[in-house]
DNA sequence: CCATCTGACATACGAATCGTATGTAAGTTG
DNA sequence: CAACTTACATACGATTCGTATGTCAGATGG
């Protein structure tokens, strides 16, 4: 029964990414020890090597599952909204929020660009910005948005959340900060110019 | 002579920021090693040790330097401009292409906020990000923004500019995605909605 | 001018961690 | 059932880090 051998295998590979996952979120990149996070799954280093051929394939693996939860969950909030804008826009504050968790920011937005480099040549094509490069494209086919480069628009956007997301997880009061942020993305969004309408 | 002494400690701690700084730049903060580091400016660990207290502490005086240093040739440019939003906007574009430099996003960028956590709770009090903020209260005062959070702004449109660097550092012809981040940000800046004005 | 002391920097050592090379046992296939 | 493949563990060497200690030049006070 060749499926039985192929479940052991994906279980043993949750096991490890589920382990790296807290040990990545809890201690960072740089400090989790292979060691222990493979001890942490009842495994060893062997283990790991096999399967994701060292430390930072297993950040690729771990990143990976992140990005694709996160994909899940916005596209859950993206759907809803009476228009594409708004849709736009609720996507664009569920994605601030969800950077502002610890170990979202911690492993995708922290360790990952620094260990793995630009987030756009990740071992799958990049989720959210590219969710958000399509918003863009959409908004543009129905005339509600000037015309520009949406892969451009997609990084300074995605650019611009992950920023205010660093700023909100280390204020002093983050829900405070939260609240501004949001004021100013939609202020950003919709034009910093006073000519421009709101 | 007192004085004598203190320029040789300068000097001492010049050449290691210096050549951690290319180090730092070329293989990056965790592939650095201080071994290497210091023999390259013609010194020990021990040195190192003793004025920076290790491995983060070299990082942190590095990057100091290079925000001084960015701080100054932004401070050239952002003076020039015949209007205070002509003065915000190509120090944007200034900082964008600033944050292209290799040795800049390599350091400043990616390994920064990853080794030492937010850029705002480093050494000195975040030079850029203080400045695009001064900027935009100083549009504020004048009337050409409309009114919101003055650092929850500026932490939103530094986060834009710094992941736009990232895609144009990466992009197969960085001149043609320099050209359409600048573009793009151009419109983010003034209006993302069509109703707006240019 | 000299004795003492402080501090800048080097050397030595131990501990931790990584990658690879090898071993083993279980499962798969003909 | 025999040969082979593969999932995983163990063993080993190489690096690198941090600290503890040593040393020598220069500052200081009499």
């Amino acid at each position: 029964m060749a499926q039985r051998r192929e479940d052991m295998i994906a279980e043993t590979q949750a096991k490890l990414i589920k382990s790296a996952r807290e040990s990545f979120a809890q201690h960072g990149f740089a400090e989790s020890c292979m060691d222990d996070l493979t001890a942490e799954a009842g495994l060893t280093r062997g283990a790991l090597y096999h399967h994701f051929g060292g430390k930072k394939g297993l950040l690729k693996a771990v990143i990976q599952q992140i990005e694709e939860e996160m994909t899940t969950r916005l596209s859950a909030i993206k759907s809803q909204g009476p228009t594409t804008w708004d849709a736009f826009i609720n996507g664009s504050i569920a994605y601030l929020n969800m950077a502002c968790e610890p170990e979202i920011q911690r492993i995708t937005l922290l360790d990952g660009p620094a260990v793995l480099g630009d987030p756009s040549q990740w071992p799958r094509k990049n989720c959210c910005i590219r969710n958000t490069q399509l918003s863009i494209e959409k908004l543009m086919e129905e005339g509600v948005l000037r015309e520009v480069d949406s892969l451009a628009m997609a990084r300074l956007i995605n650019g611009a959340l992950f920023g205010a997301s660093l700023w909100i997880a280390n204020a002093e009061d983050p829900h405070a900060a939260s609240i501004k942020a949001v004021d100013a993305f939609l202020t950003l969004a919709s034009g910093l110019l006073k000519s421009n309408t709101a």
